[in-house]
DNA sequence: ACCGTAACGGTTGAG
DNA sequence: TACTCAACCGTTACG
């Protein structure tokens, strides 16, 4: 296996093309706007281009998520057993009904919602193809039967009922990014304490820390391992101050809620493989992260870990604009000695 | 100088 | 199993 992964940006920052940022550079942008730094200086701290910066920020205010979307995959079928069971019903009921009838009446029943109802020329499809003559009524019986039907579609693909996935009634901006899930995070904790991190934060580390090879292992998040017994910082410094290489990979994913678009296989907390059947031994931030145990409580800390606090917006954050009673340059040196060369200019 | 975004070449994973 | 396709990615360049 090769590693192939690395390419430097005009700023000089390692990416890989094609797959997303690590979590903690996309949290670290995020907090570091939520100080008050600008994107541009953002940018060039982080060596991430300033596109980057403003698409993860765009992402961020809309969906309240740092996750990247949904890479790869299919759309889920709208075209459900139970959408068709529910389709053939009505055509049972009222042969004469027209599919933008039958269409009509899939969101009013609420099998159905405006993200995920078949289209018209869908339905018609369905009724020529599936449901056919009605004269034989009991033809899809077995599909009545099916125990997918017990199970929401939104419980695979979240996406589809943004709505219905946002309990808090927090903004839902974007459809395709659900962030619901992530509204009962503990949000007590600070920008600060969650950033004792500073192997992210040096490209030379970045790039020698490697990409890992697979998105699954440098994507998780697991919100499952925090507490907030851990006090008001929700971390535990030590754990933070631990040499935390590159943060995203994870072995303890189990109770992982997942926050992003993707389907089980891709989601990141989702992925029930052990993590270091995918991670290339000589990556030395493997071994690393599996030795971040908390101590005093038995939890495994691991570095995803602590990105994922900061992975959707607080609840409790009202407005874009830092609430930071820091000068904007002690905000930049607050930042774990962050010394930003200021972009002066 | 800064920011938003389209184009581009790339990865990913369901079907 | 290999392939297709449409989603996403970050960088770059442009306005």
């Amino acid at each position: 296996m090769e590693q192939t992964y690395g390419e430097v940006n005009q700023l000089g920052g390692v990416f890989v093309n094609g797959r997303p940022l690590p979590n903690a550079i996309r949290l670290r942008i995020v907090e570091l706007a939520q100080l008050g730094i600008r994107p541009c200086d953002i940018s060039r701290q982080l060596r991430v281009s300033h596109g980057c910066v403003s698409k993860i920020l765009a992402r961020y205010n809309e969906t309240g998520s740092i996750l990247p979307g949904a890479i790869g995959g299919s759309k889920p079928r709208v075209t459900t057993p139970n959408v068709v069971k529910n389709i053939r019903e009505y055509k049972q009921n009222d042969p004469g009904i027209f599919a933008w009838e039958i269409r009509d009446r899939l969101l009013a029943d609420a099998v159905c919602d405006k993200y995920n109802v078949p289209s018209v020329s869908s339905i018609s499809r369905i009724l020529r193809n599936k449901i056919g003559s009605l004269s034989q009524p009991n033809q899809y019986e077995n599909c009545k039967q099916q125990p997918q039907q017990g199970i929401p579609y939104n419980h695979i693909y979240p996406y589809s009922y943004p709505n219905a996935m946002s309990p808090t009634g927090t903004k839902m901006g974007n459809p395709g990014v659900p962030v619901g899930l992530s509204r009962a995070w503990p949000s007590a904790h600070t920008v600060s304490n969650i950033l004792g991190i500073r192997a992210f934060m040096d490209p030379a580390a970045l790039a020698a820390e490697g990409y890992p090879q697979k998105m699954e292992d440098w994507g998780s998040v697991n919100r499952g391992t925090f507490s907030t017994a851990h006090g008001v910082n929700g971390i535990d410094k030590s754990a933070v101050d631990t040499d935390i290489k590159y943060p995203q990979t994870s072995s303890s994913l189990s109770s992982y809620v997942p926050a992003c678009a993707y389907s089980p296989s891709n989601q990141y907390g989702v992925y029930s493989g052990p993590a270091g059947s995918y991670v290339t031994p000589a990556h030395h931030w493997q071994t690393q992260s599996t030795t971040l145990s908390h101590q005093n409580s038995g939890m495994t800390m691991h570095a995803g870990d602590i990105h994922s606090q900061m992975a959707f917006k607080h609840a409790a954050r009202d407005d874009r604009k830092p609430p930071s009673p820091l000068s904007k340059h002690e905000a930049m040196n607050s930042i774990h000695g962050l010394s930003l060369p200021t972009s002066s200019s």
